[in-house]
DNA sequence: GAGATATTGAACTATTTAGTTCTTTATTGG
DNA sequence: CCAATAAAGAACTAAATAGTTCAATATCTC
């Protein structure tokens, strides 16, 4: 066999990911992309089709790695999960704040179909992971209505971390939301 | 005085606002603002500095006519508006999906420093008047918790507007948030 | 160490883009 | 109708960009 390469594929999305989320994909230079995974073009290019390939392959490992960390299946489930899913989903790391996928949803007019497929999935996952965790807790009103008006305030708050004002606000917000659910 | 200009500074706003807040500002091509506002680059480069500045003014035009709706000032204030505010503040006409502001936060990383300023003045000024509106119902929590509930739900719903499901799923959510929020 | 094989790096290309400039054309006032 | 004025149109420019190609180089197996 010739020889090995020096990088690996998860490498490569794990550095390229920080990229795409806080610049999104019209905006991420390929020469930016070279810089920050320390790959070049010849390389990139023998493992992502093209711009858009490495794109998707960076949005599907944010959700698989966003998926392991399990914050709403965690037992028992209830509103504990749902609460920590609105504080610690939305990440707080440099440059990747808030949530790569909901910021990518204002890019689906130039992002390839798949993209459009692998965020709507992920959607629907999530309302049926909050859904059960809703439904533990034992509400009047269907687990599911209220599942969705969670998504819609994590989304919120994911497109919010664009603003400077950060964290800090939106601890005490997901509180008074959470408290304001129980009541359902 | 010579040949007058057959185009105004409004209509241009007019027909280069939707094309910004489908795409935003990045992947719109200037050609693309030549064709839709039927005025070529030397119209709109007397007009405008750049690009960025016909942005701004985009901005600031769908802001100022978001605002004479007022939504939020008729009387008599209370929960009536603010639900108001949420079925009807995110558009729903074409191209025009949710709101251009709150589309405009994801590409806050390439977008002029004035556009930053123009969004988070517009969104303290909402902020206030969704206050004032909770106020009028004198609930137990602080008016101005719930209207931060209130603003960052909305961006929520706004920001789904990506999405093709549409708005129909955001009526029903809108109503049993309201409903959550009357038990504060 | 030799040969096979795959990676790497760099030079290259074709296209697209924002922005400029200059000529042509239209409109106005006197 | 003429001269002044300004808009419109088109050709042009310089820079950047995604993507390609190919020679040089590194590493593996035998």
């Amino acid at each position: 066999m010739g020889r090995p390469k020096n990088f690996s594929r998860e490498e490569v999305l794990e550095k390229a990911m920080p990229v795409f989320w806080k610049q999104g994909f019209a905006d991420t230079r390929l020469q930016e992309l070279e810089r920050t995974t320390g790959v070049n073009k010849s390389g990139l290019y023998t493992e992502f089709r093209d711009k858009e390939d490495l794109f998707v392959a960076c949005l599907r490992h944010y959700l698989e790695s966003q998926g392991k960390r399990g914050l709403l299946t965690k037992e028992p489930l209830g509103w504990k999960n749902v609460k920590n899913f609105l504080k610690n989903g939305p990440l707080n790391k440099g440059d990747q704040q808030g949530c790569f996928s909901v910021n990518s949803m204002r890019e689906f007019a130039i992002l390839p179909d798949e993209a459009y497929g692998v965020v709507t999935e992920n959607r629907a996952l999530l309302q049926r992971l909050l859904a059960m965790n809703i439904e533990a807790e034992k509400p009047k009103m269907a687990p599911s209505a209220i599942a969705e008006m969670v998504l819609s305030f994590f989304s919120g708050l994911c497109i919010e971390r664009n603003l400077k004002s950060g964290k800090a606000s939106s601890t005490r917000k997901i509180e008074n939301f959470i408290t304001a659910l129980r009541s359902l």
